[in-house]
Formats: C-alpha cells, sequence, structure tokens
DNA sequence: TCTGGGGTCCTAGGACCC
DNA sequence: TCTGGGGTCCTAGGACCC
C-alpha cells in the first residue's frame, strides 16, 4: 500500500499581503488601520480595510472611491516596492537556496532538505513570516503543501497574514470544495464554460473525464484542468527562471491624437523599453506594439528583426513601420493604448573553466563576478557547475 | 464599473526546409 | 510531376496571472 508522508508538504507559497497597500501603510503611519486604496485611475492594489468595504484590485477608481468614499487614495511609488520586494526576497534567499520568484510579491519556496539544519516546513514558514514583518515591516501569507497548486491554494486561503499547512493525507478534502475558479488557469471565460455544463467545484471537475474536459475548455487547459483536480502537480520549484519579453504601455485617453502626438509617445516607450533592456543586459529580436481603438478592441503587430539588439534606433525604426501599416485603422477607429513588448530575449550562457577542485564556495563566487561583469550587475541566471564533487550542480543567481 | 501595467502560455495558420 | 510527413520559425489573437 501506497503512504504518503506527511512530512512530503515541504513547498511554501509566500506571498504579501496587499503588498502596495501595505508598504504604504508602513511607509505612512497615519494610514494604518484604514482603508488604502494605490493608484487613482484604477485600483492597483487595496488594503484589508478597503476589501471589506467591497473595493477590489482592478476595479475602477470612481467605483472603488462609491463603495468606500472614505478611503485613502495614494499615488503607486514604483520603487518602493522594488525595494521591499528585493528585501522579502533576501529573506526567501537566506531561507533556502530553492527560491522560484513568481512576481513581485510571491515566491515558491522548496524547504524539503532543510530538516536537519532549520526544521520542520511549518517552523521554518513561522520563521519566515516573523523575519518578514519584523526586518521589512510587511505582513506575509504563507502555504504549506506537497505541490505547488496546493501550496499556492493554501496561502490564499491563509490570508491576511497567516498560515495554513495541507496535510498529505487530506489534500482531496481541502481540494474539492473549492470553486473552480480556484483552479490555476481558471479565469473568468473558462469559468462561465464550466458553469454552463455544470460544473462549480473542483470535485466535480474531477468527476469528468479528460477527453470531456478537453472539449470543454481546449487542449493545453482541458490536460491541465483533469490534472489538477486530481491532484496531479509533478512541477518542481525552478530556480533562476529569466524574463522572456520586456515591454512597456501607456493608456492615453480619448483624444483626437495626431499621428504626431502618436509618435511622440512611441518615442517615450521604445526608450523606456530598450533602457531597462540595456540596464538588464538582454538583447531581444521580436518587436510587439499592442494598440487599443476606442471601443477597447485590441491588435497586436509584431515584426522579428535579422539580429539581436538593445538599441533604440532599430526598436523604433520597427516600431514606427508597425504603427505605419496600420495608420489608416488609428485614424479610423482611435487610440487609447500604446504599448510595446520586445521579446526574444536572449538566452546567452557564459562558459568558464574553474580550476579543478576549487571548493563550490569559490567557483560560485568566480562564476558571479563573470557573470555580473558579462551581463551587468543586475543580470539574473543560472550557473550551471559541472563537474563539482558530487554531482552538477545548478546554482541561481540573483534575483533582478 | 467604461477598464493599468507588467508579464506568461497556448492556438492556429502559413512559410520554409529536409 | 505529384505527393508525404516532420520540424521550426513567424505572425496574430486570446486567456490568464499578479
Amino acid at each position: 500500500m501506497f503512504v504518503i508522508d506527511p512530512r512530503s508538504a515541504s513547498i511554501l507559497h509566500a506571498d504579501l499581503d496587499a503588498f502596495y497597500a501595505s508598504v504604504e501603510q508602513r511607509d505612512q503611519p497615519s494610514l494604518r488601520g484604514k482603508p488604502v486604496i494605490v493608484g487613482g485611475g484604477v485600483v492597483l492594489a487595496a488594503s484589508y480595510e478597503a476589501r471589506r468595504r467591497g473595493v477590489k484590485t482592478a476595479m475602477s477608481g470612481g467605483e472603488a472611491r462609491r463603495r468606500c468614499p472614505e478611503a485613502i487614495v495614494v499615488s503607486p511609488r514604483m520603487d518602493a516596492y522594488s525595494e521591499a520586494s528585493k528585501r522579502v526576497f533576501a529573506v526567501f534567499e537566506d531561507t533556502t537556496p530553492f527560491v522560484e520568484g513568481i512576481s513581485i510579491d510571491e515566491a515558491f519556496l522548496d524547504v524539503g532538505g532543510l530538516r536537519r539544519i532549520a526544521g520542520e516546513p511549518i517552523e521554518i514558514a513561522e520563521r519566515l513570516r516573523r523575519r518578514v514583518r519584523d526586518d521589512v515591516g510587511l505582513p506575509i501569507s504563507v502555504g504549506i503543501a506537497r505541490t505547488k497548486f496546493l501550496a499556492k491554494v493554501a496561502s490564499g486561503v491563509a490570508k491576511p497574514d497567516g498560515i495554513r499547512f495541507v496535510d498529505p493525507h487530506g489534500e482531496l478534502e481541502f481540494l474539492h470544495p473549492l470553486p473552480v475558479r480556484r483552479l490555476w488557469g481558471v479565469g473568468p471565460v473558462t469559468e462561465e464554460k464550466l458553469h454552463e455544463v455544470g460544473i462549480t467545484t473542483v470535485g466535480q471537475v474531477a468527476r469528468r473525464t479528460e477527453a470531456d474536459l478537453v472539449s470543454i475548455a481546449g487542449v493545453a487547459a482541458g490536460h491541465k484542468l483533469h490534472a489538477l483536480a486530481h491532484n496531479k502537480d509533478p512541477r518542481r520549484v525552478v530556480t533562476g527562471r529569466r524574463r522572456k519579453s520586456i515591454g512597456s504601455q501607456r493608456a492615453i485617453g480619448r483624444g483626437n491624437w495626431t499621428p504626431d502626438d502618436i509618435d511622440r509617445t512611441l518615442v517615450g516607450i521604445v526608450d523606456r523599453v530598450t533602457r531597462r533592456m540595456r540596464r538588464a543586459g538582454r538583447a531581444g529580436r521580436t518587436v510587439v506594439i499592442r494598440l487599443r481603438f476606442d471601443d477597447f478592441a485590441r491588435i497586436t503587430r509584431s515584426r522579428t528583426l535579422p539580429e539581436l539588439t538593445d538599441a533604440t534606433a532599430p526598436v523604433l525604426a520597427a516600431c514606427r513601420e508597425l504603427v505605419a501599416g496600420v495608420a489608416d485603422e488609428i485614424a479610423e477607429r482611435g487610440v487609447t493604448l500604446i504599448g510595446l513588448s520586445v521579446g526574444n530575449l536572449d538566452d546567452e550562457s557564459l562558459q568558464l573553466e574553474l580550476p579543478f577542485g576549487s571548493h563550490d564556495r569559490r567557483a560560485l563566487d568566480v562564476a558571479t563576478d563573470a557573470i555580473r561583469e558579462r551581463f551587468g550587475k543586475d543580470a539574473i541566471g543560472r550557473a550551471l557547475l559541472l563537474g563539482s564533487r558530487d554531482d552538477d550542480r545548478s546554482v541561481p543567481m540573483l534575483p533582478d
């Protein structure tokens, strides 16, 4: 008989609570305990006091103020959030080498190998929460489970400022009563499709055949739905993931924009994106322009360049060509958003020869220096140390 | 309720190569 | 001359996530 060891639940999903709003409350004591909304036009983040009044992320500012007139609205301070995120990730990295950042405010951590030096996953998670609270001054929730998916759901259940352990013996009991929307990859569209055929809970998804689910949601989504509902999630915590595209976009209110106005906006966006590429030490080949018209319909146009670049001029030239190709539509329908994303980013690797018998730590230092020199100090990457004593080892480098 | 800004992944058709 | 199957790349659109 197959027995699951409860100690196999060693994946942590750590998720900062109402991140931007929490940073504002931390930095401005007068905001503590009050409903705080970050972002004026649209809600980027809302404190839990505001959420209790019905304010939600991505809601329009007008609607948010209607629901919660006494809310204090503050402008986003991205630099402060980025700085806070770096400090939180430093705590993550200090907890375990196996950290997979998902976004500015959440990450998976694998603490499976740390029992003898750091204790049980629950103890590690408690300590992590305390450190983020004491060192960075922010509340963070942590879910602990055997798989990534369950850990993520658990941190959601734990919120705000909580911790939740999913016992490997009680996974289906935990999972099956949940609404389908909690499944990763189920958004409004898929949720609606599932509702149409009478599926509202994860347990009901689990009772359908895989073929059924594929016919409802499509090939990839169907397989994923089937797997997750049966609690199959073999994904490992992956370190050193590199970004695949870098982009920026700007919403411009409705107006009679002349081609010159649009070109000026484009120049600004190209400058911002290529600057960020150079700072990150990344070059790309595929230029994607995104436009949104007055009626909110969107189109994209893309062009793949023959060579990698991080320079302003070739990216701008490609953008201008792409925009020129849809000039008639722009004139006819009016534009409310312009975006640029550069993808197909290089995945350069750097090979180093280190003296045989180097101590791992020294080898890592040498590799780190070489990578910083070649790709810039903010580069993220992964060093594969071949032929170290025990086996090849993959070592995460700096998060960006 | 008139809707931000940063991303990832999937689908599907066509070009092209072998 | 006509036909095959597999693989990769490019383009456009869409769903989804935070």
